[in-house]
DNA sequence: CGGGTTTGACCAGCGC
DNA sequence: GCGCTGGTCAAACCCG
């Protein structure tokens, strides 16, 4: 018993054994399965690693060729302003006389251009014979132009840092709020009786330009140029910045809404009017529409729209002066020029504008949609003429820039804020004469990709130059085919007509276009 | 009380 | 020349 006892115990100890055994043996197999485990993953990490230093790789690849892409079209650019500038309106100012000169100068050169769109102010209005009551005005204005030249220094100075304001605002997944804390420019939008060379493209200078002023234009265009800024609107006005002062009301033939005149009552002598009416068809748009050369600084929160319209003007400027329809679309800022040898093409919620009183008129639309869905890689794509019933006088053309995002009206210019004290700091505490209040919010946000002020994406894109953000190339050569090459390239190529662009852009967007400027130049220039 | 708005009147340009 | 229309004026009114 005992003996079996034994070896049943001691059968009992192998099995125990077996048991540890086969113990020990699982725990193996679990121990080999989790290195195996965390050997795959080592492997699979180890893959992730590889793979990521081969995107790496890449992207060091094409950032070193978009590099070399950028220089080189660097150099094609200076190459191409030193010829630009040769025989024209910079050789005053003793720039760009040597084609080879260096990068940095061009740079300086081309900064000083914006800056004097984006600071040039006009003092002595030259707003000469459009009206008796300018003409009234005009020595009012003379007489102030000694004074305003030195809050135009300092104006100057302000605008300068304005501009740095707005990096500092300029990120892009956030409203820019534009506070009304700072003075900057005074854009001119009419031509009044004479249109600017397409030097200054309508922009005035300090002082740099003043003999251009008697300057006409070809075309000689009789009347003002006027800008009709069409958005989306609850309140009675959109507040642009200025300060308007109401002086009549009526209505209009043809639209039920009355349409109110204003006059800016910034500064006393300021001929600046502006005609609100909605929009007979979609009484949720506003139409207002600029008349006049403001004589005084502007507030910031109105450079942005001075900006555009000067824009507007300008492409109204060039595209009249080669008889040729243009437009542009950039980052939903869709420009469209037009003349009169186009075949038009309808617009819906289109109002009869104040160029039927035979003005030549710009339209900036911001309450369509845009199709481009990338920012400015669609400029100059959509040419479009004025709706038949725009003008009734063909003698002059017609403008309209949309500048409408793709799916908000993204420049809310109507109120719903509160009056800026910074501004009210800034101008002596003047009080504004709108109803609606100096508040604005711009956003310049594309749903779906959130873009920085000089365009570039910060979605997910594998890396563009810049040509790519602004897509002129694709743009001029395929998507504007009803437009004679000729009339893009001096269109697009024009630094005025670009600083210009750059500079509505960079106002609305709070950013600073000078990389686009040159690469339009640069493509403008490539394109056939 | 100062400044803005309202509103009817007035004026100029344009077409018929 | 007349009528229509757009644009402006200015007195009355309103508001803070």
């Amino acid at each position: 018993m005992e003996k079996d006892d034994f070896l049943r115990s001691g059968h009992g100890r192998e099995e125990s054994h077996d048991e540890m055994r086969k113990l020990d043996s699982s725990h193996d197999d679990s121990h080999q399965e989790h290195d195996h485990i965390i050997r795959s993953k080592l492997d699979s990490t180890k893959v992730e690693m590889d793979e990521a230093k081969e995107e790496n790789r890449r992207l060091k690849s094409s950032l070193s060729k978009i590099k070399k892409d950028f220089d080189i079209l660097q150099t094609q650019y200076n190459q191409l302003m030193a010829k630009h500038n040769e025989p024209n309106k910079f050789q005053s100012k003793g720039h760009h006389q040597d084609k080879g000169e260096d990068e940095d100068r061009e740079k300086v050169n081309e900064r000083e251009e914006l800056v004097s769109l984006s600071l040039g102010r006009r003092l002595n209005s030259e707003v000469p014979s459009g009206s008796n009551k300018e003409e009234k005005n005009k020595d009012v204005e003379e007489a102030e132009g000694d004074r305003n030249y030195d809050d135009n220094e300092k104006s100057s100075i302000q605008g300068l840092s304005m501009g740095i304001e707005y990096k500092a605002l300029s990120n892009p997944n956030e409203k820019l709020e534009i506070d009304h804390n700072q003075e900057t420019m005074s854009l001119e939008i009419s031509n009044n009786n004479k249109i600017r060379s397409q030097n200054s493209f309508g922009f005035k200078n300090d002082g740099d330009d003043h003999e251009d002023e008697d300057e006409i234009l070809p075309q000689n265009l009789v009347k003002k140029t006027r800008v009709s800024v069409r958005s989306r609107c609850e309140t009675p006005t959109m507040n642009d910045g200025c300060q308007w002062r109401k002086y009549g009301q009526k209505i209009a033939k043809g639209n039920p809404c009355p349409r109110a005149y204003y006059r800016c009552t910034i500064a006393a002598s300021c001929p600046v009017r502006k005609q609100v009416q909605r929009c007979s068809e979609d009484m949720s748009i506003l139409i207002s529409t600029y008349e006049g050369t403001h004589n005084h600084p502007l507030p910031m929160s109105a450079t942005a729209m001075a900006s555009a319209t000067s824009a507007a003007a300008s492409m109204l400027l060039s595209g009249a002066s080669s008889s040729s329809s243009a437009a542009a679309d950039l980052h939903g800022l869709n420009f469209s020029l037009s003349g009169n040898n186009i075949t038009p093409k309808p617009k819906t919620h289109f109002l009869q504008s104040p160029s039927s009183s035979g003005h030549p008129t710009v339209t900036l639309d911001l309450t369509t949609s845009s199709s481009s869905q990338q920012p400015f890689l669609s400029m100059l794509n959509r040419f479009s003429s004025p709706p038949s019933n725009v003008s009734r006088s063909n003698s002059y053309p017609s403008t309209n820039l949309n500048f409408s995002n793709n799916t908000n009206t993204l420049m809310n210019w109507g109120g719903g804020g509160n009056p800026s004290d910074q501004y009210r700091a800034a101008y002596g505490n003047i009080n504004t004469h709108q109803q609606s209040p100096y508040h604005k919010i711009i956003q310049t946000r594309t749903v779906g990709s959130s873009f920085d002020p000089f365009g570039r994406s910060s979605s997910s894109h594998s890396p563009q130059t810049n040509l790519d953000h602004i897509g002129i190339k694709n743009i001029i050569s395929h998507q504007v085919p009803s437009l004679p090459a000729e009339t893009i390239k001096a269109i697009t190529t024009d630094p005025s007509f670009q600083s210009a662009l750059a500079t509505a852009l960079s106002s609305i967007m709070g950013g600073d276009l000078k990389i686009d400027h040159n690469v339009t130049r640069n493509e403008a220039e490539k394109s056939p």
